[in-house]
DNA sequence: CATGAATGAGACTTCATTCAT
DNA sequence: TATGAATGAAGTCTCATTCAT
């Protein structure tokens, strides 16, 4: 029950993109880079992908995908809500600390590039703000959370802050260590949501 | 006793280039772009300027140093820690309103642009939040902010927050009332700060 | 087993080089000219050749070591001085014959182009003049040629007496007949050799 | 009876051209490097010439003029052919002497440049040639040179060593010792004219 | 599947020349 | 005369994509 041999060469390529966005950034790295950077031939990316685009947008929607369900896990589970938002924090950090070179990439290419391929993902993106929207909604509903800030407003400020703070280790020359990793999760969540709450 | 702004054309480029790079974006749009948005010749572009980049970095600098100024007016102010940092988040939504294409010129291309010129001017970028550090660093020894949360870290999910309140805008295809842009000083301060007093 | 002259485009964009250099001039000639005259695509020369100057020195060079062979089997032979210079003369006299563009692009756009090439290429083609400054260095420690004209200058002046011979032909609008091009290399030798004699 | 100061601009920008020309070469020089090296205005230049080309036709034809009217002269005076030979050497030499960057210019973008300048003043340049077979065709009438060499050619090996020699100063990155300067003048003659006389 | 040579549109940039002042 | 801003044609080089093998 292995996969074929092909599907690795095109996990290759989705890897070593990876690598090459991180590196140079999308607009700037030329397809042959990636290829170099998989050890395979220039017209084998072709094979596999219609185009450079489709690359990043392979990459974006299968992260995303991941996190969309995650949220949804959260949302789902007993917690409280500000258990909720921690979970979402701790996932998007552990993203970060499993693989900062994707998350770098999705986040400097997609959801922060509002002319090109943000603008085609907008609404992809935003499912990720409306579910956290929805959490504080329910909590303000449940009066655990006070009303004078709008949950969509609520939502962006805390993936914002988040985003924030990725981004700042993402410029660090640096690696991060896993105790400022951590110390962030709790962070955000003290910060946001005592904002938010009664 | 200077030419008068009708033929100030070096004004013009600059203008012309913050409406293209804004529409097509930076690396999608060519000098020719630019060049016919303001109506000057193709080569007037670079007597001006040296290259592409070079508007870009002129639009960059010209801006955040205005940002810089109003933040450190901000800080030698008699305000509280509060007052202060609403003073900010005001700034800066009120240079979106005022100029809402430059404004995405500048996140989208500049501020959240990781690899090209987010390397290029981070030191500059991170001038703002060194300064907003500032602020949460005195009113901590001050006792009016708890010590919890570090200032470095406080900055970041202040300006994160405004920031990505500004992208949502800077995404919506429709424009902005004044109402939300008024509202939105509010929630900031009303989320953040209170998440930092004691 | 290697790839059939047909394919080799490399080659042929070489060779195309060579007429379009002369008959327009390097600095005149566009690297497009050179794709036409070959017949292949304007993005094919950069896959062989990193600049339109590689093509010149690639030209130049491999010529260059040709001519350098040739003088130096020559050197190692066994003839008297005058023949030995003789056979030099009939080399470069002999290439003109042979392919009368390369040499026009060899001669007019590297060795007597002082502010380009000629800069780049000085030491290699200098290289030419050492070694028949040898050949007459050794001829006068044998006594067989006068001590009073340094072997450096008979060289430049040898040298130079067929390059400008070429030149001539070069400018010309009529084809050399092949009584002159013999005839030049008798005259060569008679001019310069018997100058140098005792 | 001074020139006025229009003329000495003029003058200014010729001067400047020489050395322009000489450090950067014709072809990769531009106009404003000339204007700013003469310390006048850009648009000047196309005051008093009407292209780049202009400039450099008149600053040949200005001194390959002196050169024809002395190459006249001497052959117009009473001396052995071998002492004509002897003056024109030493006038091209004292040339180089007096204006090294002139010469250069001459040598490198005019009488060497067979696609460019050199065709266009193909006939001008080669009045030179003429004028010096016509002694060496005289001395042959005269019984003092052997008729086993064409004038034409022996004009051509003639100036080609000179010119060849000033190439190897012209490509020297140190300056010339007088004595050398005037060891060449011997040379040439010692090599040249021993071989064509009887 | 795999290769990499081949294609060609398109971008940036340069700079000779013009022209209004 | 003198200035230098303004013009725009032209050239080099890049690189996404195609295609024959």
């Amino acid at each position: 029950m292995k996969a074929p041999a092909s599907i690795d060469k095109r996990r290759l390529i989705l890897d070593a993109a990876v690598r090459v966005f991180a590196r140079q950034g999308f607009h700037t790295c030329r397809v042959s880079d990636i290829a170099d950077e998989a050890s395979v031939a220039y017209g084998l990316v072709y094979h596999y992908f219609s185009s450079k685009e489709e690359i990043l947008d392979t990459l974006f929607l299968e992260r995303w995908d991941i996190m969309l369900t995650a949220i949804s896990e959260v949302d789902a589970s007993e917690r409280t809500p500000r258990q909720k938002l921690q979970a979402i924090a701790a996932f998007i950090i552990d993203s970060y600390r499993h693989d900062p070179e994707l998350m770098k990439v999705i986040i400097v290419e997609v959801t922060r590039a509002a002319n090109t391929f943000g603008r085609t993902h907008l609404d992809t993106i935003r499912d990720a703000y409306r579910q956290i929207a929805g959490i504080v909604a329910r909590a303000q509903a449940e009066g655990v959370f006070r009303s004078e800030i709008t949950p969509e407003f609520a939502a962006l400020a805390f993936y914002g802050s988040i985003e924030q703070v990725l981004s700042g280790w993402i410029f660090d020359s640096q690696p991060i260590e896993d105790r400022e990793l951590e110390l962030a999760k709790t962070l955000i969540v003290e910060t946001i949501c005592r904002g938010l709450e009664r």
